[in-house]
DNA sequence: ACCGTATCATTGAAATGTCAACCACATTCG
DNA sequence: CGAATGTGGTTGACATTTCAATGATACGGT
């Protein structure tokens, strides 16, 4: 009813232009996910397992509180608790007490986890530059990060790496 | 070769942009989808329910073959069985055999499941305009619209919306 | 010191996802 | 025809994730 436009103004609904992005996104980076979580998987570990090494071996004496390290892989609480529990029976990470705060604990890298990690990342990597980077173009790369960086810190302060 | 120089030994490892932008991409779009789904959830539908809905109602009678909903959601076959089990207890969608081949079934959308949708769509495109188009600006939302076509079509001819 | 509340992390149970068979039918080819 | 092989879809066992408590400790006000 009403008079027919010839896209939609409605506030409420998509243009074609932002409907077609919004799909492509979705499924991309749908597959793209799924690829590099197989390829991974190939050698032992999920992409969730993988960004846990990541954080911890950039963090300061590999060891990060729970909390903190749940920020930084973006998991819940709970999740990460329950992964780190199966991290540990692996021996990629063990936990240890927090001095200072009695109910908080550290999720810490072991050797073997370092050594997983560090034999698994060039593989990633290469995963990483054949289905995303080698696919996109410079001009869209420096877009998409910094699209995506706004639209990060959007969510709130959680210290990301939002530099340029 | 094997010169190695202080920063970027080789092809296999990222320079920092490129870390830059994969970490924001991940980041971002990880707590974009989060961000949706607990909305979405708050309407008691999935964000994986969702996009079954959408396939549904606008395919033709708003049915699909089992393969290819299980496409054009991004979903494996499996998952897609189990998940159509659900929404089909839940009275979104029912499920009919197929005439011609008798190993097919179709997932057909009900009345309910349309009207579900129908109420649903309004709240969660507000939500993709709020957590992601607002944030982006127009020439970003090409680049990522066009980057993640690619992307998506590196992976294999699925029919999804790459037009022509 | 004491109470109330907030935070850190964990837990168990229920919901959901993955993986590897599996059945039923279709198709091909000898 | 009929055996071999391929395809569509489902199932069950098992792994992971979510959700709603729970325990333990810190912190602020009085």
């Amino acid at each position: 009813m009403a008079s027919d436009a010839p896209t939609k103004p409605d506030q409420n609904w998509l243009t074609e232009a932002e409907q077609h992005a919004w799909r492509n996104f979705i499924s991309g980076s749908r597959r793209l996910l799924d690829r590099l979580e197989r390829d991974l998987k190939s050698h032992g570990l999920s992409h969730d397992d993988y960004g846990v090494l990541v954080a911890l071996s950039e963090a300061p004496d590999g060891r990060l509180r729970m909390a903190e390290l749940a920020d930084l892989s973006v998991e819940s609480r709970s999740r990460l608790s329950h992964h780190i529990r199966r991290m540990e029976a692996n021996g990629l990470v063990r936990r240890e007490s927090c001095p200072n705060d009695l109910r908080g604990s550290f999720a810490v890298l072991t050797e073997r986890g370092r050594a997983v990690m560090e034999e698994t990342a060039p593989h990633h990597v290469a995963g990483v530059r054949a289905h995303f980077l080698d696919q996109v173009q410079p001009d869209e790369l420096t877009a998409i990060s910094t699209a995506f960086a706004r639209i990060d810190e959007a969510f709130g302060p959680t210290a990301g790496c939002s530099g340029a």
